[in-house]
DNA sequence: TGACTAAAATGAGCCAGATCAAATAAGGGA
DNA sequence: TCCCTTATTTGATCTGGCTCATTTTAGTCA
């Protein structure tokens, strides 16, 4: 009955030269770090930039190298690692167009404290810390959206905490589902596509427990029919029943 | 042979007038945030701050009420507590003079997202969101500042999801009790004393165990000849090896 | 379309740490 | 110095989720 299925996921495929400089300027004003800035003074910031583009699964940098540039995200995804010397690995975030990663300009901060890998094929900007650190100067309005959107994560990543000693993996399992259709979601035949590859481990290692485990959440889900999925791709089906499971008294 | 002890705690007494406008404008300057000000620039700034005083365990604010002020610790100690609703605590952070809490001026920062009690008796200064969001705009270099502060904060935060993701509830105490000393710690006759009431509770909200468990690993330190406690209170008396543990590979 | 490979699903056993229940003891107050 | 409250300690038991091992797929590629 059913044809032979293949990915639902979107195979982005970037065009050579999407990474260039005509391109950048014209997304550069999309990123929510320079939303108020005039066109001319966009086009200031605009030249301490630059562009590059990586293909899935590139290193973008590693944790521990010397930490110089600030990054933003163009096209693509692009996922923040954390390793540990138990060989396990912390999943940060997933990172969307428009978001920023790398190094802020702080004091002390040499060293990056996580690995960048692109997910897809990604184009990426890059400013040196200390060019940053004058545009943050210049333009006031930089810093306190900068400002706004690390307070931001910093919340976050405090409810992740909240998470992580409170709630069932299987809670936190449908928790992040519901955070990651409302990033990536895309309606599809299969239901609520999260259109970003991401295998049982990596949707393990975002929540802190094992693939194993996982695995044993997400099959029990689908036969409840309340998720459809495959390799490296989660699609929602009953958007209600994950997300009341996500909330408190699950 | 020994005397009835009493707690080694130094019992902070604050004196009245301690949190006046006299002494305000005196530690404004040492605050993190202003440091690079100059005295007229700092004594404007001043205007819009309010001080208040605190007794031990009163509330500052709560989970849930709608943020409108940006405050700073000048005296005593403040706590960060999330409450859930199975009725576990999450202690967020534990605040010295110097540090800030409260909202930032975020889109959306409607609610706070934790409870802020006075640990020790306390005096805290405030300044409306709105306020603060105007010095952030007229002063860049305080604007730099909050978003090394926060962003020194938002890694801390991910450090510890990494350490409740792989370490042991032994690993993380060792590991809270060394950042508590190295923060709150002072030479006293019983070690290094960690200079804030802290119950076996609030060790374990810190560290996201249960106060048993807290209890249990603390009495096997306490065997060892590493630490000494009492009520409420911790003093480190071997720091290498509570370092040791804490380090990777305990 | 069939073969092949890495991802995913499953099974069985085990343990750190949670829970529940009770016994102790620290240290403030009079 | 004694009393009393409430933190702390300790014991016994239970379990979610981790581990290790194996079997099944999904989906790509030729």
């Amino acid at each position: 009955m059913s044809k032979r299925r293949e990915t639902p996921l979107k195979n982005i495929k970037l065009e050579k030269g999407h990474c260039s400089i005509g391109v950048r300027l014209n997304k550069l004003g999309m990123v929510p770090f320079f939303q108020e800035l005039s066109e001319s003074d966009l086009e200031k910031v605009n030249q301490h930039f630059r562009a590059r583009h990586f293909d899935r699964g590139d290193v973008i940098y590693r944790e521990e190298e010397t930490a110089s540039l600030l990054r933003i995200v163009v096209a693509g995804k692009v996922k923040l690692v954390r390793h540990t010397l138990e060989g396990k690995d912390v999943l940060i975030d997933m990172l969307q167009p428009g978001e920023y990663f790398g190094s802020l300009p702080s004091i002390g901060d040499e060293k990056y404290m996580e690995t960048a890998i692109a997910q897809t094929q990604a184009c990426v900007l890059s400013v040196g810390t200390d060019d940053f650190r004058n545009i943050l100067n210049q333009y006031p309005s930089v810093a306190v959206k900068a400002l706004e959107i690390t307070a931001g994560r910093l919340k976050e990543s405090q409810e992740q905490i909240k998470q992580l000693r409170t709630r069932s993996v299987e809670n936190r399992i449908a928790h992040v589902l519901t955070m990651l259709s409302d990033k990536f979601g895309e309606e599809s035949e299969v239901g609520l596509l999260i259109q970003v590859p991401l295998s049982r481990k990596e949707l393990a290692d975002m929540v802190g427990t094992t693939a194993e485990t996982a695995s044993r959440i997400i099959s029990r889900f689908q036969e409840k029919d309340w998720v459809s999925t495959g390799r490296q791709w989660i699609a929602i089906k009953n958007q209600e029943k994950i997300r009341d499971l996500s909330q408190d008294k699950g």
